[in-house]
This record gives structure tokens, sequence and C-alpha cells, in this order.
DNA sequence: TGCAAATTTGAGCATATACTCTATTTTGAA
DNA sequence: TTCAAAATAGAGTATATGCTCAAATTTGCA
């Protein structure tokens, strides 16, 4: 694929345009015209660095379902972890938005996007789970994971709602629904 | 447009498909093709019964928008508000998966759509406020208004968590999330 | 039952779409 | 500086898409 220069730079504005496009009209919306257009940049070019049109969608898929969970992993405290979650979505609001298209439509018609976003589904909840029960133990293993799997739901609900109102205040709301999921 | 009986049970096997396809692809990945085969039917008779493509799309988004809201207006309570929210994702899956699409698309590229929606969640914010400061005046406005957004918004969230893991207890969630916004 | 209006079909049209191919230019290691 | 590998442009291909139209069939009021 890309091996000099311009050709990685020539790639960064494919994905940049496919994260653009995506976040506005979603997996099913996107088209190569629309992609090179915004990348300004022939088919003959895109197809050098990418398989298919699929491949680059693919390929922000997965950054945008990575880019949902923050790098330090191991003892992360609830905090910190919703704390990043509204960080994503206030300064990540393309991917973040890409994220919710998925979430919503969860791709029923494309395997590899919905397996993708299963497996980081289970894999978020679990963390902020693990990190729920070292602050409150007592609570225990099945209930800690209820409430982990609501928080995690409303989230998602507040980022669309940031996105259609962008006065809607995430984080005082991101931060009662973290008091709710502590304390009950 | 239709007249005879005929025409009209054409007319609601279209949309039907419409319904489907829309909970499936959403706005931007649906097709002429896609309705007419699915509501067995050749493209004439679809351009017979609707001006367009779009008009077939717009007449569902309004009818899933339209939906989300319960029919008796007044003096519901927000258990009302809240659990007909709730029968509305769980026995209408396919409007409420439609209404979600849009949600957060928010289909910034069309204009009817996205002030359908617009209007729609405002009225919807209105009518949710009313029934909390019925039932507890002295929360006032401004601050009522904030906890029905993030009452919506979770809500909202919880549905899609639903559509994801149909084992996601809806409505447990929504009661506990009611009680919060009446008690915080 | 006659018949005008409504419905349906299916071929056809113009444009959009995903992708290929070849010729040309650019890059950067040796 | 040379030159093979890489990048790019842009015309071309096959299929998909939204929509039209004329001809044939069906409907249901008078």
């Amino acid at each position: 694929m890309a091996r000099y220069k311009v050709g990685l730079e020539t790639r960064e504005r494919i994905l940049k345009a496919t994260r653009a496009l995506l976040a506005d009209v979603g997996v099913e919306g996107i088209t190569l015209k629309a992609i090179t257009d915004l990348a300004g940049v022939r088919a003959g070019s895109f197809y050098n660095l990418f398989e298919t049109k699929e491949a680059a969608v693919l390929t922000v898929v997965r950054e945008a379902i990575a880019a949902m969970d923050p790098g330090d992993e191991g003892n992360d405290t609830l905090e910190d972890l919703v704390s990043a979650y509204v960080t994503f979505m206030t300064e990540q609001s393309s991917m973040a938005q890409v994220y919710l298209q998925i979430a919503v439509s969860a791709t029923r018609n494309n395997a590899p996007i919905r397996q993708r976003f299963a497996n980081g589904h289970r894999y978020r909840i679990e963390r902020f789970t693990t990190a729920l029960l070292r602050d409150r133990p007592e609570i225990g293993v099945p209930e800690a994971t209820i409430r982990i799997e609501a928080l995690i739901a409303a989230l998602n609900g507040f980022g669309i709602a940031r996105h259609i109102d962008p006065s809607f205040d995430l984080n005082g709301h991101a931060s009662r629904m973290l008091e709710l999921t502590r304390t009950q």
C-alpha cells in the first residue's frame, strides 16, 4: 500500500473525509464520490490506497469504536471512565457521531461492523463494572453489571442529546448519573 | 391519489415496507427497489401512489415521530408518559427504530425531517415538564426542564440498549430514571 | 352492465455508483 | 543522478438508482 510520504498523507485525507461523511450520512449513506471529492482525490488514487470503499469505512469504524475507550487500562476509577466518555463526546465529536450511528443501526446488515461493535460494547461494560466494584465491592457482580448497562445506555442517550442541542449539559448529567450508579 | 380499495391496500403495503427498511438502513440507505420488492409492487404502481421516494419516507418518518407521543393530552402523569414511551419502544419496535435513527443522524441534510424532529422533541419536553411540575411544582420550570431533558435523553439511550440487547430491562431502568427525575 | 377513473405492469431513460485500467508524473533510496 | 516503485489522473465499464410513460387490466359507481 502506501510507502511514500505523499501516499500516507493522501490516506489520512481520505480517512478524515470518510470520518466526516460517516458522521453525517452513516455507513449506508456514504458514497465513493463524496469521499474522493471531500478528500480532493480521484478514484484511481483512492483504490491505490484502499481495496474497496468498505475497507476505508471499516477502518474509520474501527477507529471510532476503539476511540470510545481511554488508553490506560487497569485501575481507572468510574469517574475516570465517565470523564473520558464525556471528553470523547465533546472533543472528538465526528468520531463520537460515527459511534452513535453504529450503535443505533447496530448495523444488522454488516457482519464485521456488528461484531466489532458488540465486542467493544461487551469490553466497555466489563471495564466499567470492574471500576464500580473496586469502589463498591458490596454491590456484587450481577447488580453492578445491570447498573453499568444503564449508565452506559444513559451516557449514549446524553451523547445524542448533546449533538441535537450543543447546550445540553453532558458533563453535569453524566456526573449525576454516575452518582446514581454508585449509590442508587 | 388512491381512491379504490386496492390502491389503499397497496399504499399500506408500501408504507409497511418503507417502515421496515428505514428501521434497518435509515433514511440515507433506503432504495426504491428495496421498497417495491418488499412491498411486491412495480415502480409504476409506487409512483401512482407517491410523488417521490422521499414522500413515502417522509410519511413514515412523520408517523414515527408522532407515534412517540401518547394520544390523550392534558393531564397525563410523568408515569403515564414514561410508560407510554416504554410501550412504544417494545411494541412498535420498527417505528421506534426509525425514530432513533433520526435522532442520531438528526438528519442534518434533510430539512423537512430535521424540522419535524425538532418540533416533536420540543413538544415532548414541554409535555413531560408540565407533567413533572404538576406533581412537584416546587422544582420550578428551569430545573424541571433540565431534568426532563436528561430523562428523555436517558430513555433514548435505554431504547438503543434494548434493541442492541433485547434482554435489557427497559422498564426497570426507565422507572428508576423516573424516580431520579422526581426526587433527584 | 357500461364505462370512466384508478391501478398495474414493465420497458425505457438519465444519472449515480463502485470499481478498473492505462498512461503519466512523482518519490526517494542507492 | 538514476530508476524502480509508488502515486495520480481520468476515461471507461457494468450495474444500480430514481423516475417516466404508454398500454393493458381492474375497480366500482350509475
